[in-house]
DNA sequence: ACTTTTTGCAATATATATGTTGCATTTTAA
DNA sequence: TTAAAATGCAACATATATATTGCAAAAAGT
């Protein structure tokens, strides 16, 4: 399933799939499937990821 | 570092890492190593240990 | 309309999470 | 204090997250 809500969390940052994949030192590809959720991504980068977006891992990454 | 919180959840849940390991599917050796913070592990194990220890992402690998 | 930026997709390569087995050490229980 | 259970550790094998490149399509800006 994708991931709107880090789709959303990244957009309202103004920020494109590359610059964040540079923030948290990923390729933008490696953004792009998880936001379309066709990745598991490691605990490290989910963390990067929130840190960058300023959220926590139940705002971006907990379903239900 | 070492993870506490998710020993200590483990624990409270009177679970062995064997057991919790059965209950998400992985070996022993990867609950070990995760606890020993010795692994980096995917988004989707670290849910499912979550649910299995009634606790969200934040709770147990959230730092700060 | 045209140009630029952003995003998706596919193929191949690499790094690393995870599995498996076996054994040593520590902890728990009798 | 001894046996059993739980945990740590190490080596090797496998699956998969991630990188890289290039191209196509879509979105946004002018």
């Amino acid at each position: 399933m994708k991931n709107l809500k880090l789709k959303t969390a990244r957009v309202e940052k103004d920020l494109s799939q590359e610059e964040l994949a540079k923030h948290v030192g990923v390729s933008r590809q490696t953004i792009g499937l998880i936001e379309l959720g066709k990745y598991n991504p490691s605990l490290k980068l989910c963390v990067a990821i929130c840190k960058t977006l300023s959220k926590t891992l139940d705002d971006l990454f907990w379903e239900e």
